[in-house]
DNA sequence: ATTCGTGAATTTGTTAGACAACTTTTCGGT
DNA sequence: ACCGAAAAGTTGTCTAACAAATTCACGAAT
């Protein structure tokens, strides 16, 4: 029973859309060079008999490449491939995150992190103050292991990014939480350590006080011996 | 004549396809939460007659969300809107900055900046100093205010992201700094300061030679007086 | 011989209808 | 009330056609 389930899953996982692959497959092809920026696609007629498709499919894929800003298409003219320093989506594109990328993504955190708890403690509001509380009360009560749990954790940083007042700090940190969500989520029921949640929750209260203090140089240090904590445990786990 | 051709302009751009402007505007629906996360969308069937568009159109639409990650679809169920938690891709939505967005995208960057700045004096390999160097030259040969300029200023950042080691912040730097290009460009034409290309030119030196030093504080310091004065010269010109 | 239109060929944008594949709902029999 | 099969609903894909815009080639006028 269970090994037929395994097999439905494998099928169906195996299965994805015609125009998906296709779109990864061009994507692939554009960021390896292999069509150059500037170059122009091949028509939509010629790639739908490449890969032996209809149309329709094929300018499903190109869709997707534009939203991408990969692409731009002219009526009439063509398909071509925007110049790399134009584009203006910043994707993850391997779904799956190795240990490697996971560390090097932690790195790309860390100072928009501290950053972003400088920031907070200088230029947050009593809402937001309440909001940062919110997420680590949350936390506190969630059981361990589980995913409220991690969300609220996760909460926790995004409500720090908003109380910055700078929007991009927001979508963008929540967009790495995103990322990372799974990751830690998995560490965390891997780890042996019990007392995970409480050490994290001593090291977010120091946060939340040094924020409630709107002492920028103590938030920011809070803030860094928090990740590279987190991190340890992520990464060694 | 030249009034008509101002008007085919408007007209032209205007005229965005239709799948994109659909596109855009579930993409605003989903963010602004009209349509909740865990929700499904209309059926292809009902968003057709909504908008007046056939079919084909709708999906091109659906499929651009699919590739920015907000919705999922599934084959005889519908396409229902992912958790923002989930989103894997990050996009500057609004084509066009305003000043305070440009503020706002700078703030972002200073602590990336600084961070990629010390990593590369750690890391670097002499070819990722050359390379480097080699960006710094070619903005020294460029002619003042010109489009190659900025891109050897582009690239000289670039360039020390990629001395990181770290390709996501090869990456993310490339990005936001396609999406400074143009503001960057207008803010060099509309100074007033005539030395602009050779205090830029200066203040890259000192970088270049405290990371070539493989000096991380200096590098990082060196980096944020650059990026200070760069943004004082865009934001108030 | 060169340049300039004009029309033909290309190419993307859009529509319509049909069928396949899959999921959800409905309904009838036990 | 439950179960299973049929029906309805929904996304995935294909085909055929036309509209709209661009590019190209050819011929005419200078």
């Amino acid at each position: 029973m269970t090994r037929e389930d395994v097999l439905v899953q494998l099928r169906v996982s195996a299965k994805t859309p015609a125009a998906e692959e296709i779109a990864r497959n061009l994507a692939a092809s554009i960021r390896d060079g292999v069509i150059a920026a500037g170059t122009k696609l091949p028509t939509e007629q010629r790639l739908s008999v490449q890969y032996g498709v209809s149309r329709t499919v094929v300018r499903e894929a190109i869709s997707r490449l534009k939203s991408d800003g990969l692409v731009e298409s002219r009526q009439g003219s063509g398909v071509s491939v925007i110049p790399a320093s134009l584009r203006r989506s910043f994707k993850l594109h391997g779904a799956i995150l190795e240990k490697q990328q996971v560390i090097e993504l932690l790195e790309l955190r860390q100072p928009l992190e501290m950053a972003s708890a400088r920031l907070a403690a200088v230029r947050h509001t009593p809402q937001e103050l309440a909001e940062i509380a919110d997420a680590q009360d949350r936390m506190k009560e969630s059981e361990d292991w589980s995913d409220e749990g991690v969300q609220a954790d996760l909460d926790f940083h995004h409500a720090i990014a908003k109380a910055t007042g700078n929007p991009f700090y927001a979508d963008f940190m929540a967009f790495l939480g995103g990322a990372l969500h799974a990751t830690i989520l998995t560490a965390r029921s891997e780890s042996k350590n019990p007392n995970i949640k409480d050490i994290t929750l001593r090291e977010h209260l120091k946060i939340v006080q040094t924020i409630a203090a709107r002492d920028p140089d103590a938030a920011g240090q809070a803030m860094l011996l928090h990740l590279q904590g987190a991190s340890q445990r992520m990464t060694a786990g």
